[in-house]
DNA sequence: GTCTGATCATCAGCAGTGCTGACGATCAGA
DNA sequence: TCTGATCGTCAGCACTGCTGATGATCAGAC
């Protein structure tokens, strides 16, 4: 049987290839859509942590995200040269940086969200609603498995 | 509507989110378990697709798996010092190498595929058989959109 | 035959990403 | 006041994937 593969024979249908590439393809969507607002996809993935949060530190933003937090340092840098967001001493504990969207911010997360759920509508496009949430469902177990 | 978000609330309902950890789960899942045979994942690929074809070219090989072909170069020399596969070139047409396994190359992959699929198994183990395959079909709709 | 344009594998170089390890500043507790 | 830990930052490394160039080769037009 180990010598006699069948199902395996399409490399298309394995499963680190259909994840590797539905990602791709998601991703590109999102990021031709969000590029009119001057941001690409894990900008978007910052804003929208810090447009649901108190106020939050760079730490607790890149956990979130689950990226290294020395990325989230180049990745806040290019959206404060932006003016999408500010940091700030934390007065209570001034090792910590208190990370916050401006009102520009805010406006552009706006924009943003809506354009991101154009992509996404788009990328979904060939599947039903009902297999839509399923297919939410099912990646939110294996993760949390 | 647009000012009020609540489905994205939490970042972890995002699509991006739920398939770029869903891919980095799997992938080190794979990457753990193939580890004691000598090649990861990536690797894992090219056999796949070596395995299961006429002895292709290059750029066969790299297109099946949707890398680059300037990529495929270096992957396939790890894997000729590994001696897992061979190149040489083409009769019918010099330009091209044709990719094979070695004996001992066919041999890793045996061990490779029983290696990756228990390494799937544990990353689906959350969900059912039924829900595996419906996946498995979103994934491959989305794609071939 | 001989050009011309295309194809293939290769390589150098560049950009993006993520990591480790170090640093200074700061905090919390002994 | 010490000591050890935490946070943001930075330099440096590795990996990946790309572009653009090169040399060898092929196919078709003439």
């Amino acid at each position: 049987m180990s010598t006699e593969p069948s199902t395996t024979a399409d490399p298309h249908e394995v499963l680190g290839y259909l994840l590797k590439h539905a990602n791709l393809k998601l991703t590109a969507l999102a990021d031709a859509a969000l590029e009119p607002l001057g941001i690409d996809s894990k900008d978007f993935g910052t804003l929208r942590v810090l447009a649901h949060r108190e106020p939050a530190s760079q730490l607790q933003v890149a956990q979130t995200l689950g990226i290294d937090r020395t990325t989230m340092v180049a990745l806040l840098d290019a959206l404060e040269r932006k003016g999408i967001i500010t940091r700030r001493p934390d007065p209570t504990d001034r090792r910590r940086n208190v990370v916050e969207l401006t009102d520009q911010g805010l406006r552009t997360y706006d924009a943003a969200q809506e354009a991101y759920a154009k992509a996404e509508s788009t990328f979904l496009a060939a599947i039903s609603p009902t297999a839509t949430s399923q297919f939410r469902r099912t990646l939110r177990t294996l993760l949390t498995d």
